[in-house]
DNA sequence: GGAGTATGTTTCCTATCGGAAATTCATCCG
DNA sequence: CGGATGAATTTCCGATAGGAAACATACTCC
């Protein structure tokens, strides 16, 4: 059985940082990090060994802060380990690290109609995201109906889901973004869409806070 | 005619991303890094080696990559040159290229294939964004295939495209996502997810980087 | 040109890293 | 208990990181 279903799916939860040991990222345990990483995978230095392909002496030497790995060694551990190098050194306010998690099911977003679109906000119960994702129906040649572009600082990621738009930008020639296309762009950059589609054209949204 | 048109349909073009460069995935050259830090503060060894208390010629080798610092040097190196660690280790917008547009056209992203996942980078010619989007098929009835979380600081956005998934993490009750139903989490929460239905199941993802 | 100065590179040589194997520690059995 | 199995730790030793000092290569200034 796979080791999530072991986890999520009956009571063994693995508990988020257990009163025992608090995890805290002082200013560079790297001994403990890694530890603590291979620990959580369930990774025997055996398995951890094979993953980076450093020997598992050296891991438990590493981990024992018995040795200082060079540089060559701490980028097989980041590949191995599977976790990106500056995330490593990365002081985490771990502590008690409780996840957050909202689940938003199809049609229930909150709406919010303007002239030119239906958007649908998602993940509103989630207060202090990162990012602000919502799906946006686009009417039918809703061509002439606007004239503005739209402004706001930060980024922006589109993805069309269904239909044909336009997508016009400042600076950039306008472009046509049929389903299964997207785009990433800075949102202080006006922008704007336009269905061309003879239905209405759906699409993802997902902006920075 | 809306602004709209006449702003984007003008010639008035900022060039998009420089053509020429594929944006090479760096194995991160930490020499050339450091003597571009040094350099960019206009120190010379000397001076680098009085703030980092290193040898000039320890200095001048990781420089010439002709050897490996040991973890402890990189610690001297970082508080030294006055630079985060986790900053030394992010991946540079190599080129330069500032391009505040990308279009990925379906199915054109950058594939990433696991044994579990199917990833589709999206976006990937943008270097310095802050969010990353990525599509990923799941394979169907995966149920079984892998045997563990997934984990990484920050958030996520999982929108569900085709097909069902179940979707897992730590913490919570497994729940079911059927197309069109999202979820926004924490993703330092371990998580995964596997198909549930008869065919593939199609996902959208967007991580904040 | 030659002496002096400032910067980066290349020798040494020792301390230590990193891997193979031996050793300890823990947990199951019979 | 003794043996067996699987994990982590600790030797041991060859390879190499890192420092001191010598060397090389500019630049000055006289």
């Amino acid at each position: 059985m796979s080791r999530v279903r072991e986890a999520a799916g009956n009571g063994r939860m693995i508990r988020p940082l257990s009163g025992g040991e608090p995890l805290r990222l002082e200013p560079l345990k790297l001994g403990e990090r890694i530890r603590d990483i291979r620990r959580r995978h369930s990774w025997t230095l055996e398995e951890a060994s094979r993953r980076t392909g450093l020997a598992r002496s050296t891991l438990s030497k590493i981990e024992n802060e018995q040795m200082s790995p060079t540089f060559e060694v701490v980028q097989k551990l980041a590949a191995g380990l599977e976790i990106e190098l500056p995330q490593l050194f990365e002081a985490t306010a771990a502590g008690g690290a409780t996840g957050r998690r909202t689940i938003t099911r199809q049609g229930e977003g909150r709406p919010r109609v303007t002239a030119t679109y239906e958007h649908e906000l998602l993940s509103v119960e989630l207060a202090q995201r990162k990012m602000v994702p919502f799906k946006t129906r686009v009417r039918a040649r809703s061509f002439d109906s606007f004239s503005d572009w739209v402004r706001h600082s930060g980024e922006e990621f589109l993805y069309v889901l269904e239909g044909r738009i336009a997508f016009y930008t400042e600076f950039y020639e306008p472009v046509v973004l049929a389903a299964g296309d997207s785009v990433y762009y800075d949102s202080d950059m006006g922008h704007a869409c336009v269905s061309v589609s003879d239905d209405d054209a759906l699409i993802l949204w997902v902006s920075t806070a």
